[in-house]
DNA sequence: GTCTATATGGAGATAGAC
DNA sequence: GTCTATCTCCATATAGAC
């Protein structure tokens, strides 16, 4: 809506770069907003001018990263065909995406309270949450799988949350190069791809029924 | 070991009880060291001196926490002889002790890190964590659940996570008297109780064996 | 609107009194 | 060993220069 204003935004960015290039080396906790307005060539009050808070810069950071991310993925989407090969498109993206940033990652990751204005559960990242649940969304629909009308709305959600947690276990995971996270991804994955395939099978009926009434209260 | 140093303990268990009546009433974030020394009457320093942190005064709570429910949580477990009533014997005696204490509890699930010395997932709360961890042993081993020999090792472990998702989940439940939470309870509960009645047809091999997989490398 | 300089209040560390 | 007084460093707020 607004005239480029591109001086503003030009600084927006230095202190963005420079923090983010500070997270990256030494870790979220361990950077001052002191050290990032010095590297960024100004007064720490210019930082807080563009950025509410130390948390707000990797708000930012997120923001970026889907927009970043999501042309890509959804090219990717478009020349996968099976469930499994548009999860992937989605999911291992993120990662390779986030791999250089992993120990930044750790600052959102700390914020399970929905009112925080950094949780990823919160109303103020409801737009890029909701942008992330699409293609998901997306990644479901066009792959025609066929699931009870019970859990059905809700499984982009759930892949959503999904997604979450791996991302979450990931932060945490020092083993080398995070192979226990690979290997929690590919297990849960195909467990995921089979639960789904015998999903409409009669004996797991009482199953879905349940979840079904689970979910329409969580997310109401 | 030690010859009873009563001074010592009275003044530790005074600051104790100071943080946690601010900390219940306040909550966590918006009290202050200062204000927690002030009201057990003494200097900042000498909370420090009992306390090596803001956050050690939270994981002295569930030390305590844990002692305090430990006998009663035996006794239920001697009265009920199904499975289900032995988990919700176990869970719900933790609700009940936790929910006055609900506003301090932030503390704890913000800290995932494992790295953290307050994580509930760290090695400094292990003890703890291990003693939980065999209440639920206590409640599967005498129930005579019969289950697939992958799984079956790590189900204690999984029900103490899935409990751990239910408190975090309640920690941040506005909703009134955490009707959602009681919700997400009560389903989640009969679906793991169906599952694990259906957890030995032949048709689920295929999902207990991938599960197994995962649990032997990520608790290991 | 953009940015600098300076102030505030809190967690935690430390020196040393007793 | 127990505790007070004081110090440091940080996130964040604010006054006001340009």
């Amino acid at each position: 809506m607004k005239k480029t204003p591109r001086k503003s935004d030009e600084t927006r960015t230095r202190i963005l770069d420079a923090a983010l290039a500070l997270f990256r080396e030494r870790g979220f906790e361990r950077s001052t907003m002191r050290e990032v307005a010095q590297s960024a060539g100004m007064a720490v009050g210019a930082a807080y001018y563009y950025f509410d808070s130390k948390d707000a810069i990797v708000l930012a950071f997120y923001a970026r990263a889907q927009a970043e991310m999501s042309a890509g993925i959804a090219e990717s989407l478009d020349r996968a065909t099976t469930l499994e090969a548009r999860l992937r498109a989605v999911i291992e993206r993120k990662f390779e995406y986030f791999r250089p940033n992993r120990r930044l990652m750790g600052a959102l990751s700390a914020h399970a309270d929905p009112e925080h204005p950094v949780s990823p559960f919160g109303k103020e990242t409801r737009a890029i949450r909701e942008e992330d649940v699409a293609l998901f969304e997306r990644a479901v629909t066009e792959s025609g799988v066929k699931l009870p009308d019970t859990v059905r709305p809700y499984l982009a959600r759930l892949l959503w949350m999904y997604q979450m947690g791996l991302i979450l276990f990931w932060v945490y995971d020092n083993s080398a190069g995070q192979k226990r996270t690979e290997l929690l991804y590919e297990k849960t994955l195909k467990m995921l791809l089979v639960t789904l395939k015998i999903a409409r099978l009669p004996l797991l009926r009482p199953l879905h029924r349940l979840a079904g009434e689970l979910l329409q209260v969580i997310y109401s």
